[in-house]
RNA sequence: GCUUCCAUAGUUUAACGGAUAGAACGGGAGCCUUCUAAGCUCUUGAUGAUGGUUCGAUUCCAUCUGGAGGCACCA
């Protein structure tokens, strides 16, 4: 590198054992800066699916859901950021035995048998009617009491789950068929609520169906029928994987079961999925043995099956424990994501200062809940997915320091200052005299940050590089005077930094899935 | 019993096998007649234990200790 004399490099130097410093000068920094290709990772052009978001029909979005949710969207984010094309789908879980029970103790105890006609839910006003969907998660864990204490019962829930499993025509089915279309818009109309878009809903039902039939397919040579069932019994170099029932002795398909149907459709022409490059699952960390026994059977089927799993990840996140939400006895001490986000709001609301107090209330709600879900998003992003979360709104971790307000808050006040110099008509504009200044050296490092945060699916080095930024950026508005009257080429020059670093956050905040509002 | 993951300041945590382990909260000391103090500056304090591989280990391997998950018809 010396012989080549590079324009861009001022000097080289040996640091020390094993490692050697390059300097660049500063005219080199200045083209670095000014680039704006977008990253190339190894995603960049490739089909990507994510599957996140999967609601169990009859229990209302609760805080897991929330976690999963803010989780998968980063990653649907992060991979476009990456230049994916990506798709999003879903999986909802609509055909079990504890759906089953819900049916029994919402049609036999509580005589709602009337059909639709019990929850007058309007598709347009589903948000409104959450009562009801209270009442059905309620429904749902009184029936796995009620299954548990109440013996005599067991079999006419067995009976419903059968003629569920089989959807035979009855009243029964009929109330079930209600419930769960007006469960999945509102559970869909949550999910936009939060930014996410699902483009496709699977359900378990009818993934079942056809894992059913390439189970069958694959006995003797990958499925084994035993004591009536059909398991999967892993090779014995597996310690980590245990026999696992795919269909059970009744004949129906069991959740691997499901998953193996799944998994054709994923790769199925007639869902898109054809030329798919990778499929993303995103779950809790419990199911970490279940995929890799469904990836373990499907890879024996065949070379097409082998591929497929190879191009399948599980990106498994932790569980989050909330300390402070009014607990939901209804789930057992869950909280909903609902009281969840309410908790945190309100402690947004006695933070909020004057400077949004001149907005109309509507606005004023908007920036809170932006405030509010950023605290709760950055507390679970900050950390690899895989690690539990304990958010708690009462000590400041969630709104001081490293903290998504604080994230928002630097993008506000970079916000501001542009607003400020544009009533003095002043403008953003670098002046290439100035030597480079530390927040254009953190800023420097923006795309090479993407570019791991996309490879490793990593949204916590997004996290740590923001907080390195904003500290660096709060640091360089507490040292400096950014607008000075009769300065107007210096001020045009800091607004430029202020208009890139105001840039930076407000995209990398997006990945995450944050909506940076433009003051707070 | 088998198996997987995790273990870093008092607490929550970061770190492609690389330089002095980076932050935040908490504790201590300061900074608003000036552009948003949900901010800034200084300070305090950490790699569970014992071995091994390596020029170099928070990172890889082994054993141990502690925590969490999974292990036949739930999802």
């Amino acid at each position: 590198m010396l012989d080549k004399k590079y324009s861009e490099i001022q000097k080289i130097e040996i640091a020390g054992p094993g490692f050697i410093n390059i300097t660049l000068n500063t005219e080199a920094i200045r083209v670095a800066l000014e680039n704006t290709e977008s990253v190339q990772t190894i995603y960049t052009g490739k089909k990507v699916l994510v599957e996140h978001s999967s609601p169990n029909l009859f229990k209302p979005f609760h805080i897991g859901h929330l976690m999963n949710n803010f989780i998968g969207e980063s990653v649907v984010r992060i991979m476009k950021i990456g230049g994916a094309e990506v798709a999003t789908m879903s999986f909802p879980s609509d055909m079990s035995l504890g759906i089953a029970k819900a049916l029994y103790i919402i049609f036999y105890i509580d005589k709602k048998q009337d059909g639709g006609k019990d929850f007058p839910i309007s598709f347009e006003h589903v948000k409104e009617s959450t009562e009801y969907f209270r009442y059905f998660g309620e429904a749902y864990s009184r029936g796995v009491r009620h299954f548990e204490e109440k013996l005599e019962s067991q079999d006419d829930i067995k009976e419903i789950a059968r003629k569920l499993f089989l959807s035979i025509p009855c009243r029964e089915i009929e109330l079930y068929d209600h419930i769960r279309n007006i469960n999945v818009i509102y559970f869909n109309s949550i999910v936009e609520s939060l930014g996410s878009q699902i483009n496709t809903y699977i359900f378990e039902s009818f993934a079942g169906e056809r894992g059913v039939e390439i189970i069958k397919n694959n006995i003797p040579n990958v499925f084994t029928e035993s004591e009536g069932a059909v398991v999967y019994i892993p090779n014995e170099s597996r310690k980590d994987i245990n026999t696992t029932v795919f269909i059970n002795s009744q004949g129906n398909p069991t959740y691997g079961g499901k998953d193996i149907g799944l998994i054709d459709i994923k790769f199925d022409i007639k869902h898109g999925g054809a030329g798919r490059d990778y499929s993303i699952y995103i779950t809790d960390n419990e199911q970490i043995p279940h995929f890799k026994t469904v990836f373990a059977a499907a890879e024996e089927i065949n070379e097409e099956w082998k591929s497929r799993i190879a191009k399948s990840m599980h990106v498994p996140h932790g569980r989050m424990t909330f300390k402070g939400a009014k607990m939901s006895s209804r789930l057992g001490g869950v909280p909903l994501a609902e009281d969840t986000i309410d908790a945190v709001l309100e402690e947004v609301r006695v933070r909020s200062g004057g400077h949004i107090a001149h907005l109309s209330a509507e606005e004023q709600e908007k920036i809170q809940r932006d405030i509010a879900l950023s605290a709760i998003r950055i507390s679970i992003l900050r950390a690899r997915p895989g690690s539990n979360i304990n958010f708690d709104p009462d000590t400041s971790l969630s709104f001081e320091g490293d903290s998504g307000p604080y994230l928002l808050y630097t993008h506000a006040r970079c916000a501001s200052l542009l607003d400020k110099a544009k009533t003095q008509k002043l403008y953003p504009h670098k002046d290439t005299e100035k030597s480079i200044s530390e927040v254009e050296r953190k800023l420097l490092h923006y795309k090479e940050v993407l570019q791991t945060v996309v490879n490793d699916i990593a949204p916590q080095r997004l996290v740590t590089y923001l907080f390195e930024l904003a500290q660096e950026f709060n640091s360089f508005y507490n040292d400096t005077t950014i607008i000075i009257e009769g300065d107007a080429k210096g001020t045009e020059h800091r607004l430029y930094i202020v208009e890139q670093t105001k840039n930076v956050l407000k995209e990398a905040l997006y990945t995450l899935g944050i909506n940076a509002p433009e003051r707070m």
